[in-house]
RNA sequence: GGUGUCGUGGCCGAGUGGCUAGGCAGUGGUCUGCAACACCAUCUACAGCGGUUCGAAUCCGCUCGACACCUCCA
């Protein structure tokens, strides 16, 4: 197979356990689906890490030089307040309770989202469907389901039969769940389902009288069930058998699970190569939960509007926290680690702006090219964020030592090192450069009026009038101007 | 109860048989009018018990603990 930029990639797949070395199934084309937010509410802050896991995912595909084509859905309606096939729809409940439209709650809650997405500096994906948007595509795959004998209609309803299916597949290949314990272990249903079995699951819902959203269907006027709308539209766009799948940890069951049977009962093979699961995010070492409030939105911890942080977060310290630990482990967010994150980030970047004016010699001291390999290992190693964080930093250590004259790069190599550095803090982790604006000599009038008093508080220190140069020191400290004394004049920082 | 994941230094967080991960904090130093910032150095841990091995944080067993899903939450 040809290899992109020279880099063979290791992917962790749920389905085997195992790290497996990716290829794609067309050359050069790589196919990745991520289920999407059920828009009944504000994005919740676990879910951003879990899009932002594979927004990472997606650039460093792009950044080989894959041709990515990356959906992720939005789910509009069918996603049923519970597992069990009973309840309410989600949009419809909330809707309900707002006395508004349930498109209405669509709609406010996908501008939410994408804004939230937006100030985390997110890629669009290629493709973003809505459910609504393919109900006919459901229903068709439904009639398929039902031809090929696996699924059944009651009242109006039709449930995919999992014993019917599991006799002949695995029901459980992906979440290492048997049948037998399902049946063992389900609860007791009210006795009012229409169900065969409780482990069967709906792919249409009869609409009750009060239920707005509703479509026609050969069955009922209905809804579609949740988990189908994610095989509707990912086989649509990418094929019956694509290459990436991925979404929360908490998705792998039942949600994925009945994917990989929808597809398999409707189109006779199994849908995905690569299932792929970001784990969740914790706040304090627990989980987050509206009930017991240990909880925090994304909206609050921007703005430090929050009773659990001590302040805001930027949202590029916040990616960079997410970033500094693997997207298969379980994050605890805290306020003590991002504080540690924003320090870090600001090293990082620090070193970063230095690169533009670094001397350069005839030699170099280090292996530029070796130390760039590593970086792509750390990636290639199952998207090894924190590792590859580890060897930036290594270069933040050199471009220090280079700076002290202590080490030493040539022309050639430092322009190697800059791309690098650019391409991995940058393009592929995707964060933002949110200090650049501090070099001296920026011609700005803010620049201009700091540098005056700059050029005034050295002249007080010169003549030994301490109680001036600290007042001006204080008083733009306090305006969020650090001034930083170095041995080749002052320089500052906002 | 069932299924699965995991327990790493003051904190966060990589690492799957031998080779200093990294960040933050702390400590020491350089710099400074004093500081701050910055930089340099340093701090060597793997829940407990037993086993396999020349060698285990890493493999196996047991115990304890945490978390997730099965039941609303990504």
């Amino acid at each position: 197979m040809q290899l992109y930029k020279n880099q063979e990639i290791k992917i962790y797949n749920s389905l085997s356990g195992e790290k497996e070395v990716f290829k794609p199934i067309h050359e050069g084309y790589v196919g990745m689906y991520v289920c999407g937010p059920t828009v009944y509410s504000n994005v919740h802050l676990g879910n951003v890490r879990t899009f932002m896991s594979f927004d990472m995912i997606y650039r460093y595909l792009k950044h080989l030089g894959y041709k990515v084509r990356y959906v992720r859905n939005i789910t509009d309606a069918g996603h049923l307040e519970n597992d069990a096939d009973e309840g309410e729809d989600k949009i419809t409940k909330k809707a309900r309770l707002e006395e508004i439209e349930p498109m209405e709650v669509v709609q406010r809650y996908t501008v939410d989202f994408h804004n939230t997405l937006s100030a985390f500096n997110f890629l669009p994906p290629s493709i973003e469907p809505t459910a609504t948007g393919h109900i006919i595509e459901q229903i068709e795959l439904i009639k398929t389901i039902i031809d090929n004998g696996f699924a059944y209609e009651v009242n109006g309803s039709v449930y995919f039969d999992v014993l019917k299916y599991n006799q002949t597949n695995n029901y459980g290949i992906l979440s290492k769940r048997k049948v037998e314990d399902l049946i063992h272990n389900t609860r007791e249903l009210d006795g009012q389902s229409d169900k065969k079995n409780p482990q069967d699951f709906a792919l249409w819902k009869k609409a009750e009288p009060q239920h707005i959203m509703r479509w026609p269907s050969p069955w009922s006027d209905g809804f579609p069930g949740w988990h189908l709308e994610c095989t509707a539209m990912s086989t649509k766009y990418l094929g019956d058998h694509f290459d990436i799948h991925g979404g929360g940890m908490d998705l792998k069951f039942p949600h994925h699970e009945c994917e990989i049977a929808q597809n398999q009962a409707a189109k006779g093979t199994a849908p995905v190569n690569f299932w792929m699961h970001a784990n969740m995010l914790e706040l304090n070492g627990q989980r987050m939960s509206k009930s017991t409030g240990n909880i925090i939105n994304p909206k609050e911890l921007l703005s430090g509007d929050n009773h659990i942080m001590s302040k805001a977060y930027s949202p590029e310290v916040i990616r960079f926290f997410m970033m500094q630990s693997s997207y298969r482990s379980i994050l605890d967010l805290t306020d003590p680690g991002l504080s540690a994150s924003e320090k870090g980030f600001q090293r990082l970047l620090d070193a970063v702006n230095l690169l533009e004016n670094l001397p350069t010699s005839n030699t170099s001291s280090i292996d530029v090219s070796a130390w760039k390999q590593t970086c792509y290992d750390a990636m290639n190693d199952d998207f090894n964020t924190p590792i590859l964080i580890a060897h930036l930093f290594e270069a933040v250590k050199f471009i220090n030592q280079v700076k002290d004259e202590k080490a030493s790069l040539t022309k050639e190599d430092l322009a190697l090192l800059n791309e690098t550095m650019h391409v991995f803090i940058f393009d592929v982790m995707g964060l933002k450069n949110t200090s650049s604006i501090n070099v001296a000599g920026s011609t700005d009038k803010l620049s201009a009026t700091v540098q005056l008093l700059i050029k005034l508080r050295q002249e007080a220190r010169a003549n030994k009038d301490f109680a001036l140069s600290d007042q001006i020191r204080d008083e733009l400290s306090a305006l969020g101007i650090q001034l930083k004394d170095g041995k080749d004049g002052t320089s500052f920082s906002l």
